[in-house]
RNA sequence: GGCCAGGUAGCUCAGUUGGUACGAGCGACCGACUGAAAAUCGGUAGGUCGGCGGUUCGACCCCGCCCCUGGCCA
């Protein structure tokens, strides 16, 4: 896919909501009702559901259970295809752009925080460069990451002074960054502001406990609809080979059963804390942003719940 | 019934030739987060060292009895 406008037309009438919050609340019941009411469309904002054939392990709703309602950005991804936030940035821009140029309100769901921040919010990034980062990865592997981080305490100090030295990942991506645009990279951080004024945010939000209950219960469904046997199909066309696809929560786990790592028990286990610690990061994310009205997931009200915080919108 | 191994953090286990448990991994909890983000990484809290008695200045480490778990033999 190509680049895309970085900012889509402008149509205030047509607000943008946003559907945040940790796995397993319920976030695409609400979103079909949601969209069902304002007559819209979804747009997925999680980053594991743009797989192809990746269905059961990210509880990507089947077309049947869509109630008619067109959802945007699911299957754009070949398992063997790495995804990017910057490129996703384009893609669901366009998607949103589309949606309200037809006067439809685009509701975007999804589980991924840093995605949904990147086409809500005023998010540039600064680009990136495969052979430069390359590079770095080799170094990496040689000298380790608190060498790495020594060199970017030179070159940009304040970055330097906000990663941890053990952070491989996030040192990597901030020399590459400096080395590309000569500029620091602390430079290019993004503030919290919508591209879009006429944007709002619903979270939907159930206590700790209740979520760990229902994220146990969601992965033993997950394998008595059959995620082993997806997992194995997707096997064979490459999804060990995917970067990104292949770290989805289920899959990695089950990849591992398969070439022998540990027991498909163990697999379970892995995947159900897994998924509690990934539902506790999402948490973090998404409480310490203000702009999040939240709706309680059992209020038996909160479709209108969350249907009166896109009209105060208008207000 | 006899023999052997073992009972240390929520879980799996290290450890001290007797002197305040450097405990580790996982989990739980808190946090960071800017082109792999379901990723990557940081921090905090948890232990009457199975029970009771004895030896000793001092025992989780030694002795005795008891309880529990696993294995072997009858």
């Amino acid at each position: 896919m190509g680049a895309m406008p970085t900012a889509p037309p402008s149509t205030p009438d047509v607000p943008v909501v946003a559907l945040v919050g940790p796995t397993a609340v319920g976030k695409s019941d609400l979103s079909l009702a949601l969209a069902e009411t304002l007559g819209g469309e979804v747009v997925n904002t999680d980053s594991m559901q743009l797989y192809r054939g990746m269905d059961i392990g990210t509880a990507k709703l089947p077309p049947a259970e869509r109630r008619g309602i067109p959802h945007h950005l699911l299957d754009v991804l070949d398992v063997t295809e790495t995804a990017t936030v910057a490129e996703f940035q384009g893609w669901a821009r366009a998607a949103i752009a589309g949606c309200r140029s037809r006067g439809v309100v685009p509701v975007l769901v999804g589980g991924s925080a840093l995605y949904t921040r990147a086409v809500v919010d005023r998010f540039d990034f600064p680009g990136t460069e495969p052979e430069l980062r390359a590079r770095l990865e080799e170094e990496l592997a040689e000298v380790g990451a608190p060498a790495l981080h020594a060199r970017l305490t030179e070159v940009d100090p304040v970055a330097a002074g906000r990663i941890i030295p053990t952070n491989s990942r996030r040192v990597v991506r901030a020399l590459e960054v400096v080395e590309l645009t000569g500029r620091p990279f602390s430079a290019s951080l993004p503030k919290q502001e919508y591209v879009d004024a006429a944007t709002v945010q619903v979270g939907l939000d159930c206590p700790r406990p209740v979520l760990h209950a229902r994220i146990e219960e969601r992965v033993r469904g997950m394998w008595e609809a059959g995620l082993v046997d997806e997992v194995r199909s997707l096997e064979a066309r490459g999804l060990r080979e995917g970067l990104t696809a292949s770290r989805a929560l289920g899959y990695q786990q089950l990849l591992d059963h398969l070439s022998g790592g540990r027991t498909e028990e163990d697999a379970f286990e892995a995947t159900v804390t897994g998924t509690r610690r990934f539902a506790r990061r999402q948490d973090a994310w998404f409480r310490k942003d203000p702009r999040i009205t939240w709706v309680t997931w059992d209020d038996p009200d909160r479709v209108a719940a969350a249907v009166r915080v896109v009209e105060a919108l208008r207000r």
